[in-house]
DNA sequence: GCAATATACTGAAACGTTACAGATTCTCCA
DNA sequence: TGGAGAATCTGTAACGTTTCAGTATATTGC
C-alpha cells in the first residue's frame, strides 16, 4: 500500500524527465522504475541502514532485472576510487616468463571482485619508477603490484610515504613494514646445495639473480653458508646472472666448464636460464649426472620432462600472484591494518624420476 | 597586452572560486593560472583551430610545466571514451604460457599512446562470451583483442555485429572481415612435413590445437594435403591436443610411440607441449635423430638448447601482441577503415645445430 | 495533545571533462 | 560609416555517481 502510493506521486513527479529507455540503465533509470530518488536507489543499492528493507529488496530487484552496473567512470569521479590494481612489469624480464602464471594468479583473484587488472610496463632504459609515480599522480589504481624487489626499494619508500596501498614480490632490507610475497631462496639455496653435498660434490657454482634485486642477497647468502658448512668451495660464477639473455648465458657456462676449477655441482636461481646452463654444459662436453649435477627451480615443470636427471625445486608463481592480490586488496580494504607478509619456504628437491 | 588585460579581467572574475592549490591540477587550475575560461583551456590543450595561436602556446606551457594530467574518469564520464584495451585471455591457457611475450608486445605498442592495457581472464568452465559482453555492455573498453579464434567466433559475430573494436589472435572463416594477426600454421605444417620427407621419415603423427581452434584445420590441412604430395601416411594422434596438460601429452606419446603403426617423425604444433612429446618418446624407449624426428613451434628459443637434435619453427609472440594492438587502435581510429589482416608466414625450418 | 525524535525518503551540488550556443572584439568591404 | 563576418573567447549543461543538508511522515514520551 505504503509502496504503491509512493509510486504514483513519483513517478507523476518524474515523468518530466522523458526516460528514452534507451542505453545502459543507471541510477535515473532505476529511480524512475522503482519511482523513487535517485539517492534512495544509490543507498538502497549499498544497503545503507536508512532505507527501508522493503524498498531496499525492490530497489535490489528491479536492478538485478535489468542487469543494472554501476558506471565505473561515474563512481571514479565521484569517489576517486578505481577499482583497479596495477601490476608494474618489467618488459625485458627473463627468458620464456614467469609471467603467464603470475598474472593468471592475480586474476584468478581479482575475479570474484569488481577490480580490474591494468598491465603496467617499464623497460629497462626507462626508470623504474615512472609507472609508480604515474599511477599514484594520476590516482589511476587503487593498488599496486610490483615485482624485483630491491633492498633498497625506491618504490618502495615512496609507496609508503604516500600511504599508498601495494604489495611486492620480494623482501626489502630498510625497515619498511610493508606486504609482500617471497620465496625463499636461502632456503633454496641451502636445499640445494645439502643435496649436491650427498650427491659428493665438492666444487659449486650459482647462477644467481642480479645483485641489485634482494633475492640474490638471500640466495647467495644461504648458498654460502650452506657451502662452508659442508666444507665445499665455490666456483665463482658472476659473471653473468639469470637475468641475461640465454646465449650469454650459454657461453659463459661453457667457459666456465672450460676453466681449471670447474664446478661439479651448479644451481641455478630460475628456470628459463636453466635450460642455457644445461646447453653450455654439453656443448663443453660434459654430462649431466655423471660429471656435473644441476638443482634449479622448475616453474612449469617443463624441465625435468626433457633432463629427467637434474633435481628441482618447484615455485608457484601462480600462488605469488594470488597471494599479491590478496595482499594488496586487503591493504586496501584497511590501510592500517598489518601487511600481509608471506614466505614460501621450499620443502624439498625433487630428485631424477 | 591583450593578455595581460584578460589575465586581470579574468583572474578578479574568477576569485570568488578560492583555488585550493592543492591536490592534482585540473582544467580549472589551468583556467585560473592562465586566466582564461575552462573551456578555451580545454580547446587549447587539444589544438582546436578556434583558439588563437597566442594562447594555445601559453596554456599549453603552462600545462607541462604544472604537469597536468587529464583526469581520466572525467573524459570517461563525458566522452565515454576510456583509453582501454581490453585483452581477454583464457586463464588455463597451456603450458608454460607464451604469454608474457604477448603481453608484452601489446604493451609495448600501447606504451607510447594513453591507452592502457586491461587483462580480462575467463577460465575454462565459464562462457567465453561473458568477458566480451561484459566489456561491451558496460563500455569498460574502446577496443578488445581475443584469442584462441574459431571458425565460427561468436565473439567475433558479437562484437561486428556492435560494432565494436577488436582484433584476434587467428583467423575465423564466417565470412566476416576483422583484423585479426595469424601465424601461417598451413605453411608451417607444409615445410614441417616437406622437412620430414627429406630426412626419409614415412609415417608423420601430428599433436595439433583443438578442434575447436581454427588454426586446428589450417595445420591439419597442410600437413594432409603436403603428406600426400610425398606419399607419407599419417599414424593419428588425435587423442590428444596441444592443448592437454603435460602429463597427458606424455602418456599418449608413450602409447603412440609403442603402437605398431608408430610414426618415425612428429610434429608439434606449440611450444610448450613438444617437451613433452620429448618426454614421451624417450620414456618409450626411442631416439630423437635416430628413430624418430621432431619439428616443432620454437617460441622462446628454449627447445633447441637442450634438445639440438629437434627441427624448430619461430613464432614470435611478441609481435602478434604488438600487431594486435596496432589493429584495434587504428580500428578505434577509424572505425570504416579496412581492418588490418596480418598472415606471418613462416619461411624457414631450423635444422639441429 | 504536543513536542521531541526516529524513520524513510528527497533535491542539489560536486567530481573533471567536453559540446553547445552564444558573446565580444576586430577586420574588411560596400 | 555601418554592418557582415571572422576570430577568439565565454558560461552552462551534461555524463553517473555519492554526499550533504535537508523534508515529510510516523512514533514515542510525558
Amino acid at each position: 500500500m505504503r509502496a504503491a502510493g509512493r509510486v504514483m506521486d513519483k513517478s507523476s513527479n518524474n515523468t518530466g524527465e522523458e526516460e528514452a529507455e534507451a542505453g545502459r540503465p543507471t541510477l535515473k533509470t532505476l529511480a524512475f522504475m522503482t519511482g523513487l530518488g535517485v539517492t534512495t536507489v544509490s543507498r538502497a543499492l549499498k544497503d545503507a541502514p536508512e532505507i527501508g528493507a522493503e524498498t531496499r529488496k525492490r530497489v535490489q530487484l528491479v536492478a538485478r532485472q535489468i542487469g543494472y552496473r554501476p558506471n565505473r567512470a561515474g563512481v571514479r569521479l565521484r569517489t576517486g576510487k578505481t577499482n583497479v590494481i596495477s601490476v608494474v612489469l618489467n618488459t625485458t624480464e627473463q627468458i620464456g616468463g614467469f609471467l603467464s602464471d603470475f598474472i593468471y594468479g592475480i586474476s584468478e583473484r581479482l575475479a570474484a571482485t569488481p577490480y580490474h587488472l591494468v598491465v603496467a610496463p617499464y623497460s629497462h632504459n626507462n626508470d623504474p619508477m615512472e609507472p609508480i609515480r604515474y599511477v599514484v599522480e594520476t590516482g589511476s589504481a587503487d593498488g599496486i603490484i610490483i615485482s624485483r624487489t630491491e633492498p633498497n626499494d625506491p618504490r618502495v619508500r615512496y609507496l609508503t610515504e604516500r600511504g599508498f596501498p601495494f604489495a611486492a614480490h620480494g623482501r626489502t632490507a630498510m625497515g619498511i613494514e610493508h606486504a609482500y610475497h617471497d620465496f625463499d631462496n636461502e632456503t633454496f639455496a641451502r636445499l640445494a646445495v645439502r643435496r649436491l653435498a650427498e650427491l659428493g660434490r665438492r666444487r659449486l657454482a650459482l647462477l644467481a639473480p642480479p645483485p641489485a634485486l634482494t633475492y640474490h642477497q638471500h640466495m647467495r647468502g644461504g648458498f654460502l653458508d650452506e657451502l662452508d658448512r659442508h666444507g665445499q668451495s665455490e666456483a665463482p660464477f658472476s659473471s653473468v646472472s639469470s637475468d641475461n639473455i640465454i646465449d650469454d648465458i650459454r657461453r659463459h657456462t661453457i667457459e666456465l666448464m672450460r676453466r681449471t676449477g670447474r664446478p661439479d655441482g651448479i644451481i641455478c636461481g630460475a628456470g628459463g636460464p636453466a635450460f642455457a646452463l644445461i646447453a653450455g654444459i654439453e656443448a663443453a662436453g660434459f654430462k649431466l649426472g655423471r660429471d656435473v649435477d644441476l638443482v634449479a627451480k622448475e616453474p612449469f615443470n617443463l624441465l625435468q620432462l626433457v633432463r629427467p636427471e637434474i633435481h628441482v625445486v618447484e615455485e608457484d608463481f601462480r600462488l605469488a600472484g594470488r597471494d599479491l592480490a590478496t595482499a594488496v586488496l586487503s591493504s586496501i580494504d584497511d590501510r592500517s591494518a598489518a601487511p600481509m607478509q608471506r614466505l614460501v619456504v621450499p620443502a624439498e628437491v625433487i630428485a631424477p624420476r
